[in-house]
DNA sequence: GTGAAAGCGCTAACAG
DNA sequence: CTGTTAGCGCTTTCAC
């Protein structure tokens, strides 16, 4: 074990000098900073991380939580992430969960244990109450919580399905259906307020039997869209919050000969590569942008003001 | 700060007995057990993690090096590892490197300060020599390295691509391409190799122009099927090693009126949903279970027997 | 400029 | 069963 008092011994000088050309502090005279090198050099010796983490009581790292790992929109998240993180010399910790309650506060565990200096949800499994004892400045959402005091950035989902509703409204239809995530959560739920206002402001009914939810991937959407084929009254356009569940819904669409758009329309959410590879209108969602901001959030302690972003339309061949 | 010594002060005992209360050791009397925990809930304690890796020696975390986060491919091994390591009371750190090599160094000199208890390679930048001095029991490659001390998991990527030439083959086809990742790395190597010989074996001759690298999404694809099209030779099929990559083709072809498979036929890699969603022939690639291995890899400290995974044809529309 | 020494908070060998 | 004590290796204040 060559640590810091064996190379200070064959320096011939203190720790806290060793220490200080260590850490680059000024007042070093340049022969004593030589000498201190050389020893380093001599008896290859490598910090221990450990140490410094429990000597300064930080790790630079941060905690990254997400329920899955194979799905682009956590993996674009985590890339904005990632990347602004490796600019401030910060690592991440991963905390998958699964949308497993308990895995989620395990997350927040380690935090206290402080295993992490930070913690990012990029989507949540706990109630805000049970979260709430927890919650510091070092913990950023990636939704619209309530308390102002939380550090957050989101996209503007509502008004997102806003327009694409009225997008469809302004292209004829008014039988409109929605294909989501899930039902709870702040994102899903601010889009299915958006889902509801629009339609009542287009004076359309909201059939209940016509939002579908626990769509994630390409299958969900092949599913889905198997689903509307046995409908008795079908809905004459989908607005779908994944381009993973668009495509396997296009996919499948093509296999059946159901035509696109003509019998069914679809507006997507997210405009990856594939949305435009198979010519679906799709909004473009800044994933990759609520990653960046989520980790400038943790790092700012001034005004943590709340980051909104936008969807913009990208349109295309399927409405 | 509520440390060790304040519980051990309010419950009456020493620093030792509240810490085997702590760490679940037997040997403690029921009295003084219950004293403890009573101190630990009144004074809401919480141990330091750093102080418990700094004194085990171990972390008990792993370090996971890839180059990319957006790509299904390595959300899917990551996935397999994050799974693994959960079982085990292990976490991940994410070392993303978009494959520059001195992010990868970064990765083992983290390892060196202990920061992490082991590294797990999903894709490798730097050669082996330069590595050479850091790896140990604890490094993991997904990789077939020619060092039989390294630890490593890989798929038979040489036997994979044969099988696809073959099949090729045995439906008629003699001009046949490839389209993959990158030319560099064991992985890619091997399959090159693959391609060659069992081109060799075949009767034909490998036309340099005919192989694409540099494909890793469905931009890629589009771009390759764009390429393929100004071609005044063109192969009549293509080996494509990521399922990305062929939908991207497909999905161009489409738009394109090029006929998959009379114009063109497809036989990819990695059997992902939408390999099936979109009808193409892909060999399974159990990338998944690679990183399930890795992390039993890094575990094993026996045996480090390397695990071949083998990959498996779905044969589907594009052929 | 530099060194001594007091932490940071926990683990584990050893003695009883 | 339990307590004492010596680490783990680095940072940082304070005094010279």
């Amino acid at each position: 074990m060559t640590n810091i008092r064996s190379i200070a011994k064959l320096a011939g000088v203190s720790v806290s000098t060793v220490s200080r050309v260590l850490n680059d502090h000024p007042y070093v005279k340049e022969e004593k900073r030589r000498k201190v090198l050389d020893a380093v050099e001599q008896l290859n010796y490598i910090k221990n991380a450990n140490a410094v983490h429990l000597s300064k009581g930080k790790t630079y790292s941060i905690g990254v939580i997400l329920p899955y790992l194979n799905l682009p929109y956590f993996g674009e998240i985590l890339q904005g992430i990632a990347g602004e993180a490796l600019n401030h010399g910060y690592h991440l910790q991963l905390f998958q969960t699964d949308y497993d309650r308990r895995a989620e506060l395990d997350a927040f565990h380690r935090l206290q244990m402080k295993e992490v200096d930070g913690l990012i949800l990029t989507s949540r499994s706990n109630s805000l109450d049970v979260l709430a004892p927890f919650i510091g400045s070092n913990v950023v959402f990636c939704e619209n919580v309530y308390d102002p005091a939380h550090k957050k950035v989101f996209i503007d989902h509502y008004k997102g399905i806003r327009r694409a509703v009225e997008y469809l409204v302004s292209k004829g239809h008014s039988q409109i259906g929605l294909c989501l995530h899930r039902t709870f959560g702040t994102n899903s739920e601010e889009r299915i307020r958006g889902f509801y206002d629009s339609s009542e402001a287009a004076g359309h009914t909201v059939r209940d039997e016509w939002i579908f939810n626990d769509c994630y991937d390409l299958q969900n959407g092949r599913d889905v869209l198997s689903a509307w084929e046995q409908m008795d009254e079908k809905p004459s356009a989908l607005i779908v919050t994944s381009d993973q569940v668009s495509a396997g819904m296009v996919a499948e669409a093509e296999k059946k000969s159901i035509r696109i758009p003509d019998d069914l329309a679809i507006v997507s959410f997210d405009n990856h590569p594939i949305s435009d590879a198979l010519n679906i209108t799709s909004f473009e969602v800044p994933i990759r942008n609520v990653g960046v901001e989520a980790f400038k959030l943790f790092l700012e302690n001034e005004h943590p003001e709340p980051v909104i972003l936008t969807t913009k339309m990208f349109e295309r061949g399927s409405v």
